[in-house]
DNA sequence: CCCATTTGCTTGACCAAGCAACAACCGGCT
DNA sequence: AGCCGGTTGTTGCTTGGTCAAGCAAATGGG
């Protein structure tokens, strides 16, 4: 990545620049939309969402809490601070991990589970109206493809 | 937005889900990696760079918060605290808006130009590698306008 | 078996950024 | 002239990120 003071490299064409800004301006927009929508419809910000999300497919509802932080895209401090906020809502308790009792399980109440059940459809209202409509005519496969791409640590 | 509390809205499909969860990556992956690769790189991070380029390219090298602020993709308080980090290393200072004594304008000075000269090709080439690449076969015009038009406010 | 190292998570400090409440100011209306 | 709604920035509080330290459990070499 490192390399001499100033080169002079080719700048963007215009499409790329076009894309560029357009990109930033959805990375700034979309979540907070989506989030603000969840809050207005269901008082539960997105983030606390998709960690009951992902708590829900986990096998037995449970989950170890590095793995839950890099499916929320949190990192394992922050994960640890939004399972504090869940669990004194009683969304979410833990319970030490039986293989390895250095660890912890997040898992998933019954409280949590109806409170997740009464959201999903919001947020799914959400993502569909903010986001997915506007990409009709498109191969979401292959867009799907090069966006993990370059999501992927390159 | 509102609704009644437990609709059954069809679940996404297969390539909707790929597409929202890539997304979900890049979107916190990205603006990290390119962050990092500019302060490993220039020793300057990536909100500060944005304020200056878009500075530069005002006539004048001169704007209102208000706008920079929504170049910027920043919200009006972030701005106002990126420009005095900018302020404090002289790389921008703020004159009282001639025309409006409510307002302010940041101003790039010599050494915030310098700053940016010598730091765009970096830039540039971090958007290249962990963006554009990865979009390679893609009618990027056309995801432009798709991306606009989910990053507008509807 | 014991001690050093590593691992999994929590905690605290500090920073960036968003929102909401605020202050200062404009401009139009009476 | 004086007020009042709207605009422009700034400040206080919360969330989240990184980094470093701490602690408890696990692991591995002697």
């Amino acid at each position: 990545m490192a390399g001499p003071p100033a080169e002079r490299p080719l700048p963007l064409n215009p499409d790329e620049e076009a894309l560029v800004r357009a990109l930033g301006q959805v990375m700034h927009v979309l979540p907070r939309t989506i989030d603000g929508d969840m809050i207005a419809d269901r008082q539960l910000p997105l983030t606390e969402y998709t960690a009951l999300m992902n708590l829900s497919e986990a096998p037995d509802r449970r989950m170890r809490m590095h793995e839950l932080a890099s499916l929320c895209h949190l990192s394992l401090s922050g994960m640890t601070r939004t399972i504090i906020r869940l669990e004194t809502q009683g969304l979410v308790k833990r319970e030490r991990c039986e293989e390895d009792a250095r660890g912890w399980n997040a898992v998933l109440t019954d409280a949590g589970f109806a409170r997740l059940e009464e959201s999903w459809p919001s947020h799914l209202a959400a993502v569909r109206r903010r986001f997915l409509q506007h990409f009709d005519g498109f191969d979401l496969a292959q867009l799907a493809r090069a966006f993990r791409s370059a999501g992927t640590t390159d």
